[in-house]
DNA sequence: GTTATGTATACTGTATACAGTATGCAAATA
DNA sequence: TATTTGCATACTGTATACAGTATACATAAC
């Protein structure tokens, strides 16, 4: 029987709530300038403050919200040199599962990829929310295969800090439409087996991200 | 007036627990049979459950403890196959942190450490915590040159797992010693300024700990 | 002997009350 | 005007009580 492995985990109040405050700042309905306190946040909720208050401790455990004078919480901001060390630690994860893929995958592995580039990259939603969902199931489906749940964890790290800034994802559409027709070349260098040159190829890739990214701080 | 950034933030109940509980694992205090039940541990502290609770929670989600059966907390235990994926995404935040040395460093980065890495391989404790601090001193000396606090995050992420198994620790003495006087071709290769070099040479000393440690845990 | 069923136990999760502390503002002093 | 002092306010941190749930074990049924 394996009914039970479906069920992973209890589900607790606190997960809820992490959830629904992720979503909020999605939806940009939590901006910079909010602060959130644990009562209120309970009162809306109609759930007693623990709860409430061991979701936001996580957050900031994330990085992605940070205690403000007051005591109660906020958004974290981040600054341009953070953003560039965001872009390293990614380089760092990513490039490794290139250069795991690269000596090690299957017919099977390459496959697959070459699938998610091609579905993701013709993704019919147009929003900057569906341009940041496709691009990262794209990267994800990469640390995927190259299964190691370390590198997974930290992929996770970095792109929930991402969500808060709005990171990955502030570009004018035009600009993600053309930084997504690029993937596929990444699964070209998996399958051509030499791991050194899936790090650059991977690392440029992440790093014009970067650029554009920074164009598009700025631009606004 | 720069005395309040001495004191820079609130400590709370829950980190003193967390701290305790490190330091007990480390000392073998706490075992892999033992199930850490919070009202126990709080009755222990003679404090209440709710920072027990919190420190708890937030080693599990570090992925040092996990849920036993009823539902107390026990160590996590790691398999080979887990030790081997730590020690890959050692290798993606460690081989990170040289590339970017390689193409940025100053001539007082180097000189700083040389220094460690002189003062840490003629470390006079010759225990086997000994040589684990050590050994964390001289790698994470290097994470800390590379000036990146996302990668920083991640280095002490692992080497917290690490305290767990006992990882990277388990090793006899002897080997220990050996394996401690390889750190300066670290910062040489660093000092050549060639990123794949560096890359290549870390990944390879992280490699040969990791042949050591799966060596060490197969003899016991 | 194996499988089902009930019950005790061992824990947690959540609500809530209370105490404490940092901040901001307003009044008082120099 | 500039600085100190005091007080109200806005929050959190901690303790505790209560309810719920999964496990283990014993007993019953087949």
């Amino acid at each position: 029987m394996a009914f039970k492995s479906i069920q992973p985990a209890r589900r607790r109040l606190a997960d809820e709530v992490y959830e629904e405050l992720i979503e909020a700042i999605i939806r940009r309905d939590i901006g910079p300038d909010d602060s959130l306190v644990q009562e209120k946040l309970a009162a809306e909720m109609q759930i007693s403050r623990t709860p409430v208050r061991e979701a936001l401790m996580r957050l900031e455990n994330e990085g992605v919200l940070e205690v403000s004078k007051r005591g109660s919480f906020r958004l974290y901001q981040m600054g341009d040199e953070e953003v560039k060390e965001l872009y390293q630690s990614r380089a760092a994860v990513e490039g490794q599962c290139a250069r795991i893929l690269a000596v090690n995958h299957t017919p099977e592995d390459i496959a697959y990829l070459r699938g998610v580039v091609e579905r993701e990259e013709n993704v019919t939603d147009h929003s900057v929310r569906g341009y940041f969902e496709a691009n990262r199931n794209i990267h994800m489906s990469f640390v995927e295969r190259a299964n190691n749940r370390f590198l997974m964890d930290m992929f996770n790290m970095i792109w929930g800090k991402a969500l808060v800034f709005p990171l990955f994802a502030t570009i004018e559409n035009v600009e993600l439409e053309k930084s997504l027709g690029d993937h596929m070349q990444l699964v070209d260098v998996i399958a051509s087996g030499d791991k050194t040159e899936a790090l650059e190829v991977f690392t440029d890739h992440i790093q014009d991200g970067f650029n554009l990214q920074i164009a598009g701080l700025h631009a606004s």
